[in-house]
DNA sequence: AATGAATGAGCCTTCATTCAT
DNA sequence: GATGAATGAAGGCTCATTCAT
């Protein structure tokens, strides 16, 4: 597949994103993008519907990746340490392989976004919720993880791996993915062991 | 500069922050502003330099505020324990306490208004974290911290506040301050302590 | 009143009615209107909600000159006749004192206008006819008229004069209105008397 | 040109036909007709060369049918009587009958669709008006019909059936055809017989 | 200081038309 | 001949900002 096959729509999503990296997404106009794909501005409305779709796109696609790369990681976990540890790693991973996408999903206006996505998305992203708390429930209830309401689970486990994120991709944390997803793991586990 | 001048800078910084809050930084117009403030557009430019400036000061405020009462809440701590504790529960009250802020703070463009604002809010911003650094690094060394990156640590005192504080800000969370405060405190603690 | 105070609005209109001549009002960009009238874009919206405003306040106002002065002009009458020929004198007089505002009226596309004009317009003009076949239907009823179908009482006496006004309009009639005044006026008589 | 490309022709005329009468010329874009029609864009390019001849087609087919049936229909009349009459009973039939056609006739923007037409169709414009005075001068010299500019003659036997069609093809006239040409068949001739 | 009319650059989007396949 | 992706000029409109009063 040579890279005219690669296609309009790619191109255009892939020029979309560096804008919205660099300026946010209101402030990217269409003509930036414009520019920054090659395609003309009718191209770029022959292949999404406006503004709001390229940028659903990108999210919806960011959002599906992350989430059946990290069912993918948990599901050859059984212990409690080893989900802890497992979305963590996940986290750190999947943000240090994909800094931009991982940028462009802590940046956006995802509320905005979500709502012009495609229906599925919504459904999808609650979906997850309830997959990574039914994993998670059972070792609350065999005492393996410390007794908590399940709505602060992921904040706990995932909020330091976040902010990590936020400063490392702003070029601010001299701490990088290595030593992070070690020591977040670390730490996210013996925050919830019980 | 009267208090005639300050009321008015008030009502319009105010208006701003209502109007921000409900259709974001870019979507918000001076003439929503107007509006709601009771200002003539005049008035508005007479007052601030521009959207921006508005926007810049509500940041700052709302920053300075939140530094402020932070240190003044973690001086009087001198165990490791305290300062953790501390860290954790002052950013859920302060959440609880001015949840617009807060919304203003998850929600607005920073980077964007950071440059816009008063050159001392960068330098402020990097004060805090020293600071911060300087309060911690004693117990790190003391060993009744865990031995980690120092710019691991906020991450893992905040972060879990902060991801709470996203999906209570939102009303999608059933988990209200009071507990949170107590669980994400302990959280942190039993993340950090050696 | 110095012609600097005739007022934005009214240079707007002024100009706008000749570009909706010129080229119809499809055909008429907003840019044309500026270009016509000096007022910046801007201004433009900040008088006139957009462009069907622009074309709605014309055609109010035409038609509101034209219903007035006609109901002025038939008050006066009493007998069928004087009726009959009023009605035409008037649609003749009143074409050739302001030509532009008829070919605006007989060109402009009334149907979609009116939908955007003020609520008033569409009543205003049901009134008209109401009150034009209260005026008739007494000679009706006393058989100074012939019997037909109220609906029909404008189109015979309207009608060809709106003919006329098109031909004479588009500069393709030797006849001017005061002949045609004549003659239309006498035809729409003989056309209706008992 | 194979029967196949007369379908295509006709099929997108019919199309674009319903389309201008729905939403007026300037409203119905290409895109429109292309759906209604079932031809691809580069076919309907191929078999027109743009919009306007699309329309101009229409308008030219149209008028064209309008003045063969009127002539054919005036023909066979010899006496001044049943020429008055014919043209107004072949106006209202014809509207009748063709009340599409009609009411594009109406609402389309002649003016602009003319010099877009194939040359020809002003001319013959032109020549029916001289035609048609051709058969009514002999009666007016003869003075079975009243003395008058021939300018107004058209306008006094047409011009209430085109108000009467105007407000019909609008649904606005509780007076259906078939009354309607009887009527304004004897108030034309009444207003024109000498 | 206050006002709000005026400004005009710039935005998103549409659409007639072209042209490679 | 047919197709539909691509084009890009142009349109209506918004809005931060200015400035005469």
């Amino acid at each position: 597949m040579s890279s005219d096959e690669r296609g309009r729509r790619d191109e255009i999503l892939e020029a979309a994103l560096k804008c919205f990296l660099e300026k946010g997404y209101d402030a990217t106009t269409i003509n930036d993008i414009r520019e920054r794909s090659g395609a003309s501005t009718g191209s770029i409305y022959h292949a999404f519907s406006g503004k709001d779709a390229i940028a659903a796109e990108l999210l919806a696609g960011t959002l599906d990746h992350w989430q059946r790369t990290l069912l993918a990681r948990l599901e050859r976990e059984t212990t409690a340490e080893g989900l802890v540890r497992g979305a963590v790693e996940h986290f750190v991973d999947w943000v240090a392989q994909a800094p931009d996408r991982a940028r462009f999903l802590f940046h956006s206006p995802r509320a905005r976004l979500e709502s012009a996505a495609q229906e599925g998305l919504q459904a999808r992203n609650a979906e997850l919720l309830v997959a990574l708390k039914a994993m998670f429930r059972p070792h609350v209830k065999a005492r393996a993880l410390r007794a908590l309401p399940t709505s602060l689970l992921l904040p706990i486990i995932v909020g330091p791996a976040m902010e990590w994120a936020r400063t490392w991709l702003a070029g601010r944390s001299p701490t990088g993915p290595a030593e992070a997803r070690r020591v977040l793991a670390d730490a996210a586990w013996a925050a919830l062991r019980a």
